[in-house]
DNA sequence: GTAACTGCAAAATATTTGCATCCTT
DNA sequence: AAGGATGCAAATATTTTGCAGTTAC
């Protein structure tokens, strides 16, 4: 039995030739996809809106994240630690450095808590911080 | 004499009504705005590329920054160092509401400071909680 | 006066929605 | 067989670009 698979039986989803496929990419890229990646990657053999649909049914159920950048795009994914349906959230600090651009996921620094005025109901909380990476700043 | 007006002439830029308007905007709301919460708050008496252009200015001028959110918007807020004359850094806590997808600057709330993995040195941080808000809740 | 800036029109891009058909279970 | 998933078409929304006219300096 294939284990990508399991992840998506275990969401309750159909097991379909689009969601097997773009599972793959991400595990295959172990890192952050954009939209446009995935269809680059997958020789455009299913629709975008195929794309928009399988990504955002992946975040509702947990299997993705999605990555705040300043391009005005999503970076997406894969939740690295336990995230579940319903009270799973993209709770990792994210770093973008301001030289290089690239994205990081910092998977073991949580997104703290934060008390929020009365009528405030939160749902999800991000947290971006910018500066230099290791790389970069030597 | 215009201390906002200082800002654009030390940048290089010059002295037009859209840019003094929507500079005003940063410091009368003194918190991230949005592309939306500036054609908005303008009345749309600029054009919708001009205020494109113009943020896209402002941040190659280092005016302005961009905190990115995960709902594929990004906002806009002042520079630290420009803040100098305010008691406000730009260091609160943004929340964006789901429903009427307006943006609120929770003063109050300081983003809290996080410990980043070996290597990383901060610049800025951005912290932007997404859920609803007080009149959406009802 | 000249270079920079704006507004308008339109192109290019990105995202969402409705619906008929096909596939998974 | 039934419900869910996909593809297509088209509606929306967002962002960019070219250019002519206007404004700041």
């Amino acid at each position: 039995m294939n284990a990508h698979n399991d992840i998506l039986k275990k969401s309750g989803l159909s097991v379909t030739e689009s969601r097997k496929k773009i599972l793959e990419l991400f595990f295959d890229s172990d890192g952050a996809l954009a939209h446009a990646d995935i269809e680059k990657n997958t020789d455009a053999a299913f629709d975008r809106v195929t794309v928009y649909r399988t990504l955002q049914t992946f975040v509702e159920k947990g299997i993705i994240h999605q990555i705040p950048t300043t391009d005005n795009s999503i970076l997406y994914a894969l939740c690295k630690h336990n995230c579940q349906q319903g009270h799973h959230h993209d709770n990792h600090v994210h770093f973008i450095c301001n030289k290089c651009d690239k994205t990081f996921c910092l998977d073991d620094v949580t997104v703290p808590e934060v008390k929020l005025p009365q009528g405030f109901s939160p749902a999800q909380a991000a947290m971006v911080v910018t500066g230099l990476c290791e790389e970069c700043k030597l």
